[in-house]
DNA sequence: TTAGGATCGACAACGTGGTTGTCCAAACCG
DNA sequence: CGGTTTGGACAACCACGTTGTCGATCCTAA
């Protein structure tokens, strides 16, 4: 047995390495292209209300949060001016968040550079072995889709 | 070209729940052996402090935060019991941080566990796929450590 | 030896993301 | 119609991060 394997603490710290590295990269490009200010979490609850829009309470269950934790990200969100609050005409309690232009923009331009990100690991690894840690980690964790709780889980 | 590629925002995604399910698993098994209380963000200051010690601006610069974050962390272990500060004897102006024996265990079940769960990858893909998974990370992900300022980071 | 600067750790104030609990208005349903 | 569920707001709280400040201690160089 030449080599030993590496010890098992390292596979949890270079996924997460991997995953930082790519957001890192995304939000450096998306700053360069005119949103500086849009943090992880905010593409994720973009992501989560989606071109069509969503109420508050469905995006906290998209999000797996509670809905007063939706509701302050979409009051940051609109703050920075990526989201909307119009009434919902077909329930008087609802208000649909929907993106704005500049919401849809940054949504777009995210799709754009994940797909430049890829090419980048493909460029460097080769696509058999893109496709291949892909189809690993598929294998691998649960099918369902994860909550973007990150902060509350981490700590 | 018989296969599309998957979509690029699909790689990060995978990588996220790669890190998350491990880390869940990890500290479910912590709780059942006698650490319910464990927090990952405490897993890896832990593991800044290290088995000698260290100064709480050490512990800082290890993790990537500032002291202040690293001295609020350090009180959070301290009232679980996982760490004690006790006066540096060479250096009136700072206090070691030590691991308590409490703390010692839950680093030592941290490393087993980590094992069995990188076994538990190799009995569903082959050590040759997992090798090969952590061999494409370390090609993509900078050489340097990655801090630790999960929530800050994300949100 | 002493003056100046760097470092240690504490305290305070704040931003952001999460949680529960409470509440009212609107919708739904038997 | 009345009871229950739902949507969203408000408040209080906790965890984790930040900057700024400060006194005490250490180090170094005049």
């Amino acid at each position: 047995m030449p080599d030993a394997d590496p010890p098992g603490w390292e596979l949890p710290l270079l996924l997460f390495a991997g995953f930082r590295t790519l957001i890192d990269q995304l939000h450096a490009s998306l700053a360069a292209r005119g949103h500086p200010d849009v943090r992880p979490v905010h593409g994720f609850a973009m992501q989560a209300i989606g071109v069509h829009g969503a109420s508050i309470s469905e995006i906290g269950r998209r999000l797996g949060v509670s809905k007063q934790a939706a509701g302050k990200t979409v009051d940051r969100l609109a703050a920075l001016g990526y989201v909307e609050r119009v009434d919902d005409p077909r329930d008087a309690r609802s208000k649909l968040v929907r993106l704005t232009p500049r919401g849809l923009d940054s949504l777009r331009l995210a799709a754009e550079i994940f797909e430049a990100l890829r090419a980048d690991w493909v460029a460097q690894l080769g696509a058999e072995r893109v496709r291949s840690l892909e189809s690993s980690l598929r294998t691998v964790v649960p099918a369902a889709g994860y909550p973007v709780d990150v902060p509350g889980w981490f700590g």
